[in-house]
DNA sequence: CCTGTTGTTCAATGGCAATTGAACTCGACG
DNA sequence: CGTCGAGTTCAATTGCCATTGAACAACAGG
């Protein structure tokens, strides 16, 4: 492992990791801010360098180039540079135009891509499962149409079924929270939800 | 692979999966539904297994036996065995008092099961990072007073705290909706969100 | 034209977690 | 007692995914 801190090209600045000592108090506090915000982000589409990265990011006082960034983390310099497109793609970093030295800083409006990756995770899987559901469903009305018993009940399937629009219109009205604004979305789903509640309680034993 | 369906034991239906022949169609969009489940609550602190497991429990019409759990969703009885354990312990499966065949069933009350996972899983997790800012945070605030330089930004830091908190703040409300009932939280919670939204879009450029 | 710096690509690896197979426990029933 | 069905446990395996190292491309400055 060469990991040893040699000393940062962007001149002796005696808060960051200097030559032969190790990284000062306060930037071990940021690198475990790091830590925390990578293993907060998994299971949300992220990985954990993803959030590393970040959050990096976000507490430097200007950009940064790739090599310092894996050096303070501590990874290589590969798993940097494939973070660091791929949150270019997600729009939660980008390159300041000018300086070929170290070109890398955040994006602080990171809502937009919250819901993008809820969109493209949450809702595909919950509209697969709904696809299902009702292919379930038709099928089990065609088996007791034709008279064939089955180990299966279609009135649970159908309440899995109504359980499943319920999430989705949840999901919906929180996508459709654009961040200052809100209030509508969320009336008009109190009024759904309601009335969906009160269907499924209705149901239950 | 001896996954050879042999006739299951409990006589047999003409429904469920008979002595040669593979799961008819019903069966088939069944396990389709179980697998979607499976695929959808992967990322909310459980496995696979878990959903695919509730999810036949569900849509089947009484209690099942883990070995017909197993032979219906191809898996292994051990894996069928752990993950019903886990299941229990969440509160979402139960064995049926009497029935020494056949015990397991589901539970259909989810809600708090999910309101724990995720106080468990998400809080803890904002919760750590909280105080790794807010550490940080002192730190920053004692470079600075000691007139030390340093590459972070003490303001940075801050903001990423005050966005944690915001962020706890929702998870809390969204946790104190217990589910039928939920409007004052949500606008106590509407109240503190435009708040916040409005200190940090004052502090974006 | 050469050199140093910065970022990208890709095959190889290492570790972890899901899954399995087999041995084991437990209780019922004859 | 002996056997059978049902469930549990655990060591072993397998497959996957994050991460790495090294080679490669692009480019600015001297």
């Amino acid at each position: 492992m060469t990991k040893m801190a040699k000393p940062s090209p962007s001149a002796g600045q005696p808060g960051s990791s200097a030559a032969g000592a190790g990284p000062d108090r306060l930037t071990l506090r940021v690198i475990a801010v790091c830590d925390a915000v990578g293993a907060y982000i998994e299971g949300w589409g992220f990985r954990s360098i993803h959030g590393r990265v970040w959050a990096l990011l976000a507490m430097r006082d200007g950009p940064m180039a790739q090599a310092e960034i894996a050096e303070t983390l501590g990874v290589s310099r590969s798993l940097v540079s494939l973070a660091i497109s791929e949150l270019t793609q997600f729009g939660l970093v980008r390159a300041t135009s000018d300086a070929r030295n170290a070109p890398w800083e955040p994006t602080w409006d990171v809502w937009p891509t919250i819901t993008d990756v809820i969109r493209s995770r949450e809702w595909m899987q919950m509209e697969r499962a709904r696809q299902a559901l009702e292919a379930a469903l038709s099928e089990a009305q065609f088996a007791r149409e034709s008279g064939t018993p089955s180990p299966w009940d279609e009135r649970r399937i159908r309440l899995l079924l109504t359980m499943t629009e319920f999430a989705q219109t949840t999901l919906r009205a929180i996508l459709s929270v654009r961040m200052p604004r809100s209030l509508e979305a969320f009336g008009t789903w109190l009024q759904k939800s309601s009335r969906v509640i009160e269907r499924v309680k209705s149901f239950l034993p």
